[in-house]
DNA sequence: CCCCGGACTGTAACCGTTTACATCTGCGTT
DNA sequence: AACGCAGATGTAAACGGTTACAGTCCGGGG
């Protein structure tokens, strides 16, 4: 049905190996062929046969990417670096997602073994140990904000640490005596990060963290109506909530504002993301920017080049930095008359880039 | 290198053929041999090539989903409904973005080719029939929120008018006299059909639609923003903004008080999505909701039950129902307290559902 | 003149499944 | 006893590429 090599080999009056050649660059073939098998091959609109090529070659030009949720523009910025950065290099993305427990993470990647040619897994929740060990060691994977990663694998992740360090510090700064916090689920590594980075700056400030203002949440909506509804409830209320993300921040400061208090006034609220909305809440936003989708184009970069040599590359350990993004709900008097609205804010700190090579 | 299902017919002691079929549940099998096939190819842990299975089947068990874009969590919605639907039958998606340009769309597709079954294409902004030219007749197809498909692929969009008539009439029951509209792109077929909705409820209430009044924009915060700008050099100047998503809405609603204005008192701002954030922002957001994920889910359904059928199905074509949802921001008052934040908000409409199997 | 090597091309063996067709049972019918 | 039939299994031919290996041709060095 379909036109196969054969009939341009046919056509053209060649063999299938001299029409192979040509289409692939591979071996040395006269430029007078060249032309003719181009010509003909266009001229019966061949296209090669995907799944045959990889049979022969095992290669798909494929690369999976394993996602823990899709709920949010977190991870929507994810797979938009992926993409874009796998499209740039001709590689295209199977993407999946809904993988939180130990067991679905296995049946996924069971499933997508022979159609990838590499993984990408997102997965704060589990830990690298245990992903790595779900997969043939010849199968390249990069493993992205996860904890304790295994040495042999390639791992991105992001400087939360920092990030959370250079908000709390900045509110001390502001003069901000009892920063509350809002965490995300414990046992993720991105929220873990966070809560030790807000704690790190406290003491440095000379404050002892204290239970009674750390709250528990789980980066959703939700989690920040029932901190805000707990904070009100403290005596003394604290007089700044530092919020594991963006999307509790807002939900909190919404709730604050209804309960009558003033932002930041009252109280002051930042996040954690920097999501585009941030900037044109009433007031902005002041946050902590990542770059997702900068992340997602690196971990496509670091799995292609493993990719190229056969798993057998130097591994790749990375922490991305991210940046504190002043803006209005922080309370700071940027310039004295405030905040341009929609301004990306004012840049205060930046967290290191710290890349090491392993051996 | 890999066990194959040479190497699980030879240990089992049965040929490949019996093999296959105890693999498959295809041809009659004794159970005592299906048993010790399973048990040997369980202990071998053999799993089936999947570049082999779909050289000789001719299929791959993988859907293409084309998006023209990723931002915003309107995309990731769709992703997540095409994904959770996916996977439920054990399907594989393959995501591409960034096609905006019908020979993006052509090479895109033409990659996709030989990977996958069929095709989701969401795009607002090139009409159907030239995405259905792009493709064999033998490979099945969904448009989603497309304008202007072929009769003979499957379609699938939401109420964009009814949502907008229901959004236009609930303003002018409030009273509103001057409703400005900030649309989207013009030839984006969403945003056509939410211009036309919000003409068409103006007219009905005797208002004639006028060019004042019409904002063009392009789905974007910028776009909310110079909306907001120029609507206070209008005078008189309108009460009431309606815009065609929610971001515009979100990003001109804080424009506006940051000038000075009160929402809802001095203008109502409405928007178009009901994203997550539109009830956390103050004022919560009146809009219209659309399950995105639903559309994507439905989208995945259709086209399995198309491949299924080897595209010789009958086809679909549908509406999505859209649903008003007041809030704050519109000045409603519900229940005479204003709105419960964190509520759903009220349901005062619900667009029709309407489908209309093609012979 | 012979031989060698490099450029070019062809033949055919793989890659690992599925499946049409053939074969071989055993059993019930006529 | 011959036959038909259905169930169980095996054989081998696809599927459509890539590529190792084997030519063939030609020019230059010995």
């Amino acid at each position: 049905m379909a036109v196969t090599i054969r009939d341009v080999a046919r056509v053209s009056g060649f063999s299938v190996a001299t029409v192979s050649r040509v289409l692939n660059g591979s071996g040395p073939v006269k430029d007078e062929t060249k032309r003719r098998v181009r010509e003909v091959a266009a001229s019966l609109r061949f296209s090669p046969n995907v799944a045959a090529r990889s049979l022969s070659t095992s290669r798909t030009h494929t690369l999976g990417v394993l996602l823990p949720d899709l709920h949010g523009e977190f991870f929507s910025e994810v797979i938009r670096g992926v993409d874009q950065a796998a499209q740039h290099q001709g590689y295209h993305i199977l993407v999946s997602s809904s993988h939180n427990a130990p067991a679905e993470i296995s049946a996924a990647l069971a499933t997508m073994l022979g159609r990838v040619d590499g993984v990408v897994i997102m997965s704060p929740v589990i830990d690298g140990r245990t992903l790595a060990a779900e997969l043939p060691p010849s199968v390249p994977l990069v493993l992205l904000n996860c904890a304790d990663g295994r040495e042999d694998v390639d791992a991105l992740d992001i400087d939360n640490h920092g990030g959370a360090y250079a908000m709390t510090r900045h509110l001390l700064a502001l003069g901000r005596q009892r920063i509350a916090f809002l965490g995300g689920p414990r046992g993720n590594a991105d929220a873990d990060a966070r809560r030790r980075g807000y704690r790190d700056a406290l003491r440095e400030g000379g404050i002892t963290p204290c239970d009674a203002w750390e709250i528990d949440g789980d980066f959703s909506e939700g989690a920040g109506i029932a901190a805000a509804e707990r904070l009100l409830a403290i005596d003394p209320r604290p007089d700044a909530l530092f919020a594991a993300n963006d999307v509790m921040a807002i939900a909190a400061m919404s709730t604050l504002r209804e309960a009558g208090l003033r932002v930041p006034d009252d109280i002051a609220v930042t996040g954690f993301d920097d999501i585009p909305i941030a900037r044109y809440f009433y007031p902005t936003l002041t946050t902590v920017r990542v770059d997702i989708a900068g992340l997602g184009a690196r971990a496509v970069r670091t799995l292609i080049h493993a990719v190229g040599h056969r798993n057998e590359h130097t591994r790749v350990r990375a922490t991305l930095a991210t940046e504190l993004v002043v803006r209005a709900s922080c309370g700071a008097r940027v310039g004295g008359t405030g905040v341009k609205l929609g301004s990306g804010g004012l840049t205060l700190g930046r967290g290191n880039e710290c890349k090491t090579p392993m051996a």
